[in-house]
DNA sequence: CCTCCCATCCTCCGAAAGGACGACTCCCGG
DNA sequence: CCGGGAGTCGTCCTTTCGGAGGATGGGAGG
């Protein structure tokens, strides 16, 4: 028997992942958690094989489905952990896979491909869903983006429509140095205009 | 006894919302569609009193979930139709309303909520998410923003990052037009610039 | 018919943005 | 201890953007 941890804070979906696994004869549902701290508290107590983890948790959490992998994965005789969410950002599969997830699933994936993915996982293996598997290996091909938090500090506030002028009031720094920080960026990104480099930087996740 | 037809296109939640309602005793789930093609001959064929509707479906659809909300309001015995989706972005919320929805709720809302609303749009009232009705009428409160189709290409074109040439380019118009639509943008959205333009356009549903 | 809106085009001009140098600290890792 | 990256600032220069202001034609609607 299959044991599976279900954090989401989706009541709809905890109800319908349920109701998916109850069919199921060598699976089973031993714990529900809304929130990533419950999912961690499971984690820890009911001994369970697999913890299907969203990543979007609502705004009021303090630690993400990213961080909460994270310390599942670093418990002792830790449950592999199964990521189960509504998007394909590249920037959230890649946390999601640094976080020491075992597999990336879509919410919109058929229920066979859940299933599949639930008891790969509980054997060790790892499960992506296809869309996921040949993103990944796009991005692996693109250099990896590497911004500083300063670069990353301006880049939101172009990204919120300011001048330069204005971010350099708001941080506290010179004009110049906005415009030498958005150099760096464009020459970073490969792009040649504030715009563009909003653009590349949401499209990598970089912003959100 | 309340008729409901489920349409979404993830199994996930119709699953859940398939397992949420048989715990009702007054509420009967009559058919499940994966497309909103489904959810119309559902609508027609099985005489529900109410149809859940998720806004977004997978891309390869050609009708989106408010237009078949606006087709199924337009048959005679019209179920009332209530919107269930994840984001409460300001155009999603005008347009399932403009569409003839009774009412909008979102995923994360809990269960007593979403039977509340089922049993409110069921006796031909409205129900909306507390969240969904202060940001509807806090919309009411700022004018609407008109932009012309043409206008939107270009801020299409402005939020990818091209350059007014570019753009030009692009639609086959001159440099010149860009720039008199540009303006004529600013000024609706009341912005002095393009990156500002866009986040605004962004906050406001009207960009993705 | 006349008016409003949309889409298209124009010029002139100032302001913002971006490129190309150089230069100074601070701090981290080899 | 030294190199290099990050962050800070500067100047000079070019290009792009946006503002002002106007013009044309076409379509929708009072």
């Amino acid at each position: 028997m299959i044991r599976v941890v279900i954090a989401d804070d989706h009541p709809i979906v905890r109800a319908g992942l349920k109701a998916l696994f109850s069919i199921e004869p060598d699976i089973e549902v031993v714990a529900e958690a809304a929130t990533p701290q419950e999912a961690l508290d499971a984690a820890e107590h009911e001994n369970p094989d697999v913890v299907l983890m969203d990543l979007q948790f609502g705004s009021g959490e303090t630690t993400t489905g990213a961080g909460a992998t994270r310390t599942i994965r670093a418990l002792d005789a830790a449950p592999y952990v199964l990521v189960l969410t509504n998007y394909d950002s590249d920037a959230d599969i890649l946390g999601a896979v640094e976080a020491g997830a075992s597999g990336y699933l879509l919410k919109d994936a058929p229920p066979h491909e859940l299933m599949n993915a639930v008891r790969a996982a509980a054997a060790g293996e790892s499960a992506l869903a296809p869309v996921i598997a040949s993103r990944l290996l796009d991005r692996m091909r693109e250099p990896r983006v590497n911004l500083s938090s300063r670069e990353i500090e301006v880049l939101e506030q172009v990204g919120a429509g300011r001048t330069n002028q204005e971010i350099a009031a708001g941080l506290f720094i010179s004009e110049t140095t906005v415009k030498s920080h958005l150099a760096h960026i464009f020459s970073k990104l490969d792009v040649a205009s504030r715009t563009a480099a909003v653009s590349v930087a949401r499209r990598k996740g970089i912003l959100r």
